[in-house]
Parts: C-alpha cells; structure tokens; sequence
DNA sequence: ATGAAAGCGCTAACAC
DNA sequence: GTGTTAGCGCTTTCAT
C-alpha cells in the first residue's frame, strides 16, 4: 500500500490537514517551523509519494500539459524539435508533458469517438487543429485553455502563434527567379494548396514572371520525396529549381537528384523550409526558410499558462517571421 | 460547469450508478439494453467527457505511460524514433503518453526534490536508469511496473529489452582493422566507458591487433563533434578510420571533414551506430550499426501492459542483436 | 435490473 | 497554529 498524507499524520502525531499544508505551502504563516520540518521529515522518510489523481480531483488541475501535434510521418525532425522546447519550457514551470501525435487517422477514430481529448490544463495545438477539433466533436471547448500555434491549421478565437511563412517564401522565390530560373517546381505534401503560404507565394511569384507552375505532390518524410523526384525527373526531365514544401523533403530531393548523378546546385537548386539543423549536415548545405522555433515554442507556452492563471484576460495573438537563409543549394552558379 | 454522470443520471432518470455501468461496461449483463442505449444518447448529447481524475482516484489506474527517456541533446534523432513508436503502440492500447526527457540536469533537480516521478500505470525506461532511479530516491518502486529498455543503463530486476551493440560493434571494428586501417579512433559522449559494448569492443579488438586506442570525448549531438573533429584534426592529423559512439555524431564528423575537404572514405572511413534514417541522406551514406528499435519498443511495450495487467507473472527480459550495415562511408578503397 | 451508500486521497473552508 | 469537516466525480459492493 502506498503512503498517505493519513498515515503521515499519524506518524508525526498531527492531522491530515496539517500534513498537506506542511508540505504544499512552502509560506503558509498559520503553520509552525517545527511541525513543518517534522511533518516534511516523516514524509521523506517514509517515502511519501502524493497520489496526483486525488489531488487533481479536488483542485481541478492536472498539472499536466497537452502537446497536440500534427505528425503523419516518423521523420519529421521538425516535430521533435517542437516536442523537445515544449518538454522544457514546461519543465521548468513544473507542468508534465502528455504527447498526442495526430493525423488523419486521429480524424478517422475521433469520428467514430475511439479517441477523446486529454484531460489537461491546457493544450498547446501545433498544426493540429482539425484532429483536434474533431477529438472535441467540432465544437471548441470553454473549460480548457488551448494555444493554437505554427504555420498553419490555426484554431479560430483561441490565443494563436502565428509562424508568418509568406515573406520567407516570397524571397526564397525571388532569390531562384532572380537568377533567371524559369523551370522552377514546387514538391509539397499538403493538400490544402491555397491556404499555404509557400504555395501561394510560389504561384504568385512565378505567375507575376510569365513562369508555368509545375506543382508535384509527394508522399511526407524523407524517403517517399526521394523516390517520386528520380522517377520524375527520369520521366520528364529535370527543373532548374526545386523550392521544397519541407526540409525533410527537401533532405530526400537532394538524395534523390544524387542519386542521379545531378549537381546542386550546378544542376538543379534546392530551397526548402522548416530550418532543420540537418539541412546544414550534408555535403551542399541547403538553403532553407528558417523558423523561429524556440520563439514560437515560448511565446506558446507563455500564452498558455498565463491563460491558465487567468481565464477571462483577452486573447493574445502573436505573429512570428521566418526568413530566407541562403546556403549553398541555391547559390547562383 | 462540465457534466457530470449526476447530470445524465438526472436527465435519463436513473441513478449515477447506473450511468457508470451503462457508459463504462460494454458487455455488463445487468442493465437492460433499453436503459443503457438512452443512457448513451443522453451522454452523447449533453457532450458528456469524463473526469479521468476522479476516475483514476477510485480505480487507481490513469491510463497513461510514461516514456522515460534520455536526452541530452536536441539532436538525438534517436530519441524522436523511440518516442513515436512508443506513441503508435500505446495509442493503438488507449493508453495516453506522457513523455519525460531527462538528463544530467534531472540528476540535480532530483537530489533536491525538485522534480517527482511520474503517477502513471506503467514506466518504460528507455535508458534512462540514473535518472528514473533519482527521481524515485534510489529504490525502485514495487508499486508500478516497470520496463528497461535500450543498450546500456539498465536497471535492475525489472521486465527489461535490451539491446545488443557488442555483437555488431565488433563486426564493425573488424571491418575496419581488416581493411588494415591502423589509426581507428572511438569518439563518443558517454562517459561510461568500460560499461559500454561499442567502447569494449573498440577497446578488445584495437588491443588484440595490437593497435593504439584513440578515444576521444565529444559533445553529443551534431554541432559539437563537426567543431570538435576539425579542430582534433588540424592538432593531431586525421586518423585513418573513426568509430563513433552514435549516428548524430557520426554525420557531425562527416560534416567536420568534410569541411576540411577531407574524402570519406578515401582519406577517413567513418562508422556510426543507431540506424538513424538521416545517414542514408548523405552524400557518402554512412556505415552503421542498426538497431532494431521498433522491435524493441513493441517488447518493451507487450512487457508493460502485460506486467500492468498481472503484477506477478515472472520477470520478462529478451535481447535484440543490433546489426553492422556497411556503407560507403566504410567501403575498402 | 437498478438504487443507495461507501470511499478512493486529497485540499480548503471553517472552527477552535 | 492546528484539527474537523465536507466534498471533488467516480466506481463498486451490497441491497432490493
């Protein structure tokens, strides 16, 4: 049997009520240094574990947050990286991290209610909106915070972080059409074209310089984009440019194009997006739109528990900018 | 205010009790078809959610796994496989996943009570012992089963899937002394030397060819070992062969020669080990030692719940051989 | 086949 | 300063 705070009480010769104050209020004045110490003794040497589903019960608080996160493929290092700042910042605020990995499967058994959302403090959502919707019957729930966060899949009227994909991807284009590519293809695994930043300034960019679109869409991680792009470029030939919906699709059109014998950028340039620490591990670096994950992470976290502490403040909204970062996949030859 | 089965008991006109047995025991004889189908409606329509907290006060049970895992830096792709299959098979039982990245600094906080292990109904320790045992102030708890997992710290007595580098490491090392490579250096971020099969069988077979050892120690990750092989090298000149302690910094090395204009594997073959996806991606795709990590994390998992479901059954433990894959980065020139 | 009642371990309001 | 008491929402005997 595990120890209670009842059996602390007894042992220390004082009431229950005693004990749990004793030991959660570091500063409760009504309470003697000397029972504290005592009582905080008998505890550790007894080996006094407190039981959180009770404590949850009567307080209402889990102490545990959600991290919602859009994942449909197993590389997809951009995640992990989400996963990791969200564990630390959490961490330190003492919060445990729940990890619910989402995807179109999370849509399929939410719809026949085989999943249900966490029981959390709060929920940071990452480009999860719709699984997560779902998870919720469509309708959003008042009683738990929720942070949406990330490029896109946002949830309306919640506090949001916005990572501002648009102007990196305008002059990452602009880079490629500046250096007088017209064959310049977009490799992206979304469906969801034109609520995409990247795809939107792609067609734009390349509509405003009389340049056809060559859109290709691809299966997600690292292996699947690596296999389409040497059928297709077998097929067809290949682009001067190839602007990356990812970073991992991106890592895989690189291998596939050398798989070929192609040269980046001599051959074909490459630009992808995310900024993945990897893109700068491989032989031509890859020139990538670089987001601002740490910041993005905080700020979320920062929403969350301040909503947490009080429910009623107004929404917060932030926008955060991610930026072109030239590296040698698409240096002018 | 959330709904509460009181309230669904009100609105279907029975009694709490029965609510709990209509929503919770699918095939429980004792309620009649009729009471426990209009039960369920009005459940489903006053947007009923349970409170697990309660829930898991009178059963004892959360429904949730913690995966204790180590993780000392960012750039442990490793770690990120580990954390996905562990979500995919858990997901697939119902039980939620929380995750808990530790590391040397979870040493600390844990010496001072700073941070508590996790309520949850079972704890895979993905080599994670140190950490896990401080968190549990040095005894193991009876009181939740556990399962230990990985290469090396193990902990003791409990359902354990180990993984086995000795065999895998030697095959490696063979490789190279075969080759007749003579300056073989091991770099690795694990203090724990003589504990650790890859550093054993370096040590075993360097010796028994009556070669030098050349260990050198490296941050983990990616970074630090492209900045710490430059400089090594620019020092001491390049050895002709380097082992390394895993595939982070294995492609960390790559790179660090690379920048140096050094040829893999003309002028330094590089060994890693893991099996991480990333080290088919580069250009001279790097000689690992593959771990076959998704069949460890279904045993470690299968152990678990078993063990959850009966506390009594004999300890299960089971060893998984990791495998040398010769790659280019390895190939005898 | 259903209801009444007890209690899981804890916190917090109130009494002293 | 400390003890008493009343639940938190749920599951589970035990009656009926």
């Amino acid at each position: 049997m595990r120890i209670t705070i009842r059996d602390i009480a007894k042992a220390s010769n004082v009431s229950h009520a005693t004990v749990s104050r004793a030991l959660n209020r570091a500063s409760d004045p009504f309470i003697s240094d000397a029972t504290r110490a005592r009582v905080i003794e008998t505890a550790r040497s007894m080996g006094y574990q407190p039981n959180r589903a009770a404590r949850a019960l009567v307080t209402g608080r889990t102490g545990q947050i959600s991290l919602c996160l859009w994942t449909e493929n197993i590389h997809n290092s951009h995640q992990w990286n989400v996963t990791h700042m969200a564990h630390a910042v959490m961490q330190s605020r003492s919060y445990e991290l729940l990890v619910n990995l989402v995807g179109y499967r999370t849509l399929e058994l939410a719809e026949k209610n085989l999943v249900s959302p966490p029981s959390v403090d709060g929920i940071i959502c990452y480009e999860a909106a719709p699984a997560l919707m779902a998870m919720f019957s469509n309708s959003l729930p008042t009683h738990v915070p929720i942070v949406t966060a990330g490029a896109y899949n946002l949830l309306p009227g919640v506090d949001r972080v916005e990572t501002e994909l648009m102007e990196g991807s305008l002059q990452a284009m602009r880079h490629l059409i500046g250096q007088g590519k017209k064959r310049i293809a977009h490799l992206a695994d979304d469906l969801r074209r034109d609520k995409d930043a990247r795809y939107v300034a792609y067609a734009q960019t390349m509509t405003e310089a009389g340049l056809p679109l060559e859109f290709l869409e691809t299966p997600s991680g690292r292996a699947g984009p690596r296999a389409l792009i040497r059928d297709y470029v077998r097929d067809r030939g290949a682009p001067e440019a190839i602007f990356c919906h990812n970073d991992d699709i991106a890592i895989g059109v690189y291998r596939g194009l050398r798989d070929l014998g192609i040269r980046i950028p001599q051959d074909v340039a490459i630009v992808g997006c995310d900024g993945l620490e990897d893109t700068e591990f491989l032989d031509v670096p890859i020139s990538t739109i670089v987001q601002p994950l740490d910041k993005v992470l905080e700020l979320s976290c920062e929403y969350l528990l301040a909503r947490i502490q009080n429910p009623d403040r107004p929404i917060q909204t932030s926008r955060v900018n991610a930026v072109f970062v030239e590296r040698e996949s698409s240096a002018s030859s």
